[in-house]
DNA sequence: TTCTTATTGATAATGATTCTCATGAAGATT
DNA sequence: AATCTTCATGAGAATCATTATCAATAAGAA
């Protein structure tokens, strides 16, 4: 019921958890099945779905759900969030912010541990705005 | 290619959006669909899809990825975000927090209107972290 | 009322994700 | 190092949310 058993260390999630280090951005799993395969070193796809899947549920990935499918990057203390346009899905990066420690705070406060937290703002970019006349 | 064109207002779309005005929590298409029939008034699946799709992007719902499917809620200035349990799923809502501000100070710095966010905190919850053992 | 065109609904198609199960590898034990 | 147990992998099929197709219908303008 209670395991405390580590996954095993075999050579695909060792590729996988390499490859999310060396890149920054959100990826799909179709993205990392791509990305190992070119590299030379692939792993099937329903392994890529189940490393995803249990990286994510021990705390070690970020998931986020981009154009209806889910998203997975290394958590970090200290990642950016994003101002998305809701019309022309341009996309800027927001480094500053309060949400860090707000995050934290409110997890202490409930007991919550191995946070993370995914912070988007959706609206209108000023071009799209001027298009619509 | 910019069409002003407001959506008809079709009995379909009227008894959507009252729906969606009469539940808080996020609602998946599945969820509009039952809710729709039985409360006397259905709605075709598809059109469900489409209307909550439109909606969207005029920028009247929120988005939220749960569970592999995506949710839909009614924009509001002061709606709350949550703290879900990785593990077990518990969800606490948060009403507090300076992600109100920040959101519309960024949105106004780089010119997007139309704000609306998503904040949510992931995190391992007391219980689980004591089955864990 | 009539006309034009967007919207609907039934159905099929798509595409991401998960399941099944036989095979192979990790890690423990000798 | 050899053996054993058990978990992880891979190929393929299955599932399920979502979207496309298209004929029939209803909104809104004339």
């Amino acid at each position: 019921m209670t395991s405390t058993d580590l996954p095993r260390r075999t050579r695909q999630r060792e590729v996988i958890e390499t490859y999310l280090g060396s890149v920054d951005e959100f990826q799909s799993a179709q993205q990392v099945y791509d990305g190992l395969r070119t590299a030379g070193t692939p792993v099937s796809l329903p392994t890529v779905y189940r490393t995803l899947a249990s990286m994510a549920e021990g705390g070690d990935l970020d998931i986020l759900s981009i154009d209806g499918m889910a998203s997975y990057r290394q958590c970090s203390p200290h990642h950016h969030h994003h101002l998305t346009c809701r019309s022309c899905g341009r996309t800027i990066e927001l480094m500053e912010g309060p949400v860090e420690e707000w995050a934290a705070r409110v997890a202490k406060q409930y007991g919550f541990t191995q946070i993370s937290h995914i912070s988007e703002v959706r609206g209108t970019c000023p071009k799209c705005q001027a298009e619509e006349s």
